[in-house]
DNA sequence: TGTACATCAGTGAACGCGCGTTCACTGATGTAC
DNA sequence: TGTACATCAGTGAACGCGCGTTCACTGATGTAC
C-alpha cells in the first residue's frame, strides 16, 4: 500500500487543507483526528505517518489558514473592500473558511507556542495588508492603526456569531465598519 | 447525606461559581464536569440533583460570570478607567476572573441558545456602561459607538493573549486603549 | 536492464483514558399525624 | 412535642463512547547490485 513521495506528499497537504477547515467549522477541541482524516479519505492509523501530535497539526493548519484572510477577492482593493468583505454576513456565517482568529481566538489563547506562533504570523500579515491602506505620513502610525484595526474586526466578528439577536449582529459588523472606514 | 434546602441551594451556587472560574481559566471543552465538581469540594455524581446537563451548567456559568464584568473597581468611574482596567494586563493575564466574550468567545460561537443568549445579555450590559460614558446629543449614536467599542476591546485582549511577542501584545492593549479613549 | 531487498504510506484493530451521564445507596432533613 | 415515614442532596461505582496514540501488518515504491 505504500504510496510515492509526491503522492504522500499530496496527503500530507491535504490533511492540513482539511483540518484547517474541520478546526474552524467546528472547534480544535471538538474535532477529532478521526474526523479530519475520514474527511480527507484516509483511515485514522496513518495520521502518524506524517505528524508527531495533533498539537503539530493544529499549529500547521493554523499556519496555512491564516494564509488567504484579508484577501477580499479578485480585482479588489482598497480598505473598504477589505472592511467589505470581513465584516460580511458571509464571512460571519461561513466559519469554516472564515479568519483563524475569529474562529477560533479563545482556543488559540490557549495553544501551545508553534500554535500561537503561527497565529501571530497570521495576525501581523493582516495587519500589514490593513497597514497599507492607512495613508499616513509616519509608518509606525499606519501599522498602529492597522494593530488596533485588525483587533476590531476580529472583535467584531466573534461577537457578532455569538449574539443572539440577528439585527443586533448586523449592526455590530456595520457600525464597525462605518467606524474604521471613517478613522482612515 | 441529605443537606437542607439552604445547603443545597447554597452548594448549586458553588457550583455555577466554581464552573465560571475553571470554564474560563482552561475553556469549556477542556473542563469536565469532574474536575468542576471536586474544586467545588464535591464528588462526581451529585450534579445531575442541580443540572440537567453540562450545557446548562455552562449557559448558568456564563450568565453568572458575565455580571462583575466592566466593573472598573471601587471609586474608580469613567471611561478612561474602565478602558484602563479592560485593557489592563491584569486582565489580559487573569483568565479565570476576566471577561467571559474575550476569554471564551470562540466557544461562545458554537454555544447552544442558552449559552448564547446568556453571553449576549452579558454583552449588552456591557455595551450599555460603556455607552453611559459617551456624551453625545443622540443617545443612539453613543450605543452605537459602544457597540464599536465593546467588540474593539474584547478583540484586542483575545488578540493579545494569542500573540506571542510580548511587546506586540501590550502594544495592541495600549494603541486600543488610546483610540478609543481619543473617539470619545 | 533485471532481480532482490529494504523502506514506508496507509490500514484497521487495539490501547488506556477521561468524558458526560446513570444509578443504587446512605442518611440527615422535612413532613404528617 | 414526639414518632414514623417520605424526600432527596450527595456518594461512589459503573455505563458506553470517542478521544489521542500505538502497533502489527500489507504491498507498492525506491534502491542496490
Amino acid at each position: 500500500m505504500k504510496k510515492s513521495k509526491l503522492e504522500a506528499a499530496e496527503t500530507r497537504r491535504r490533511i492540513v487543507k482539511t483540518a484547517a477547515v474541520e478546526f474552524r467549522r467546528k472547534g480544535i477541541n471538538n474535532t477529532g483526528l478521526n474526523e479530519v482524516m475520514a474527511a480527507a479519505g484516509l483511515t485514522r492509523g496513518g495520521f502518524y505517518r506524517h505528524f508527531a501530535s495533533k498539537d503539530q497539526l493544529v499549529a500547521e493548519a493554523c499556519a496555512v489558514a491564516m494564509d488567504p484572510v484579508g484577501e477580499p477577492g479578485p480585482g479588489k482593493t482598497g480598505l473598504d473592500a477589505i472592511l467589505t468583505a470581513y465584516l460580511s454576513k458571509d464571512h460571519r456565517d461561513n466559519l469554516s473558511e472564515g479568519c483563524v482568529l475569529a474562529g477560533l481566538g479563545s482556543e488559540l489563547a490557549r495553544g501551545d507556542e508553534d500554535t500561537r506562533a503561527a497565529a501571530t504570523a497570521g495576525f501581523l500579515k493582516l495587519v500589514d495588508i490593513f497597514a497599507q491602506h492607512y495613508r499616513q505620513t509616519n509608518h509606525e502610525t499606519a501599522r498602529g492603526r492597522a494593530l488596533v484595526a485588525v483587533s476590531a474586526v476580529v472583535g467584531a466578528v466573534t461577537i457578532s456569531r455569538i449574539v443572539t439577536d440577528p439585527k443586533l449582529s448586523a449592526t455590530i459588523l456595520r457600525l464597525t465598519k462605518k467606524h474604521l472606514a471613517h478613522t482612515q
